[in-house]
DNA sequence: CCGAATCCACAAGGATACTG
DNA sequence: CAGTATCCTTGTGGATTCGG
């Protein structure tokens, strides 16, 4: 129980030297920037974003909207109607991230050759002599 | 084997769907960003970079470097001299991220106080009353 | 339609000890 | 100094099933 109490002191001390990466964890994880991207242009629904995002499952899905949510950066709005209807919007904490994040794709498409081939020179270099 | 040609396709087409995807994961992965902007002033050692990154175990660290330099955004330049000495630099590829990464972390800075409430009120929310 | 709950496989990551 | 090797714990994520 003194464990439990270092624990979260060691939590508290970590959140503070560290919040930056662990909030660009949150925001850049592997489902976070599909999910962003795909709820920038309005509000989404859930089966919208399941086919937007491309590989992800539900569960994933579903993770992910939850930790945005959490954090703020998606309002997720529940229509109690029949069938269900909830859609999630970006708040404008999360539009701010936009722009960034496009660059961030589009660096990433700009040089997807270059590092798809940067990989393969690697790659056979470290096969074919391992030293 | 239409079958097999099918997967294949399938294959080719989603790669080509998020290469992106991909790419943004490794760059944006837990480690890789406090790497890349502490390597952003000039060659660095790896203790520098231990010390530099925080939280990252000497292990994490090592495979992060390897992953990066692996995608051509990293150069290692090993001095055989005793004691060894290696250094790491960043390749044009990674500079042109340098400005997105500081935007990224700009932003996580300026909201920072904001998620840590939004994530507060949310719990709140769920532990109180689960429904 | 939009999830929650459970089970399971595997990968990420920390701790520690050892090397050249 | 700059790693490598090993063990072990935790987290991630798919598959499936169930419910409102």
């Amino acid at each position: 129980m003194s464990q439990r109490n270092m624990d979260v002191t060691r939590q508290l001390i970590e959140q503070e030297a560290c919040p930056v990466s662990e909030v660009i964890d949150h925001v850049a994880g592997k489902w976070s920037v599909g999910v962003i991207v795909a709820a920038a242009h309005g509000p989404v629904r859930f089966t919208e974003l399941e086919r937007a995002v491309n590989g992800v499952s539900r569960r994933m899905l579903t993770l992910t909207l939850r930790k945005l949510e959490r954090d703020g950066l998606l309002v997720r709005t529940v229509y109690p109607t029949v069938p269900p209807k909830v859609e999630y919007e970006l708040t404008d904490v999360a539009r701010e991230l936009l722009d960034t994040l496009r660059q961030l794709t589009d660096w990433a498409e700009r040089h997807r050759m270059t590092i798809t081939q940067a990989r393969a020179t690697y790659d056979l270099e470290n096969e074919s002599a391992a030293g």
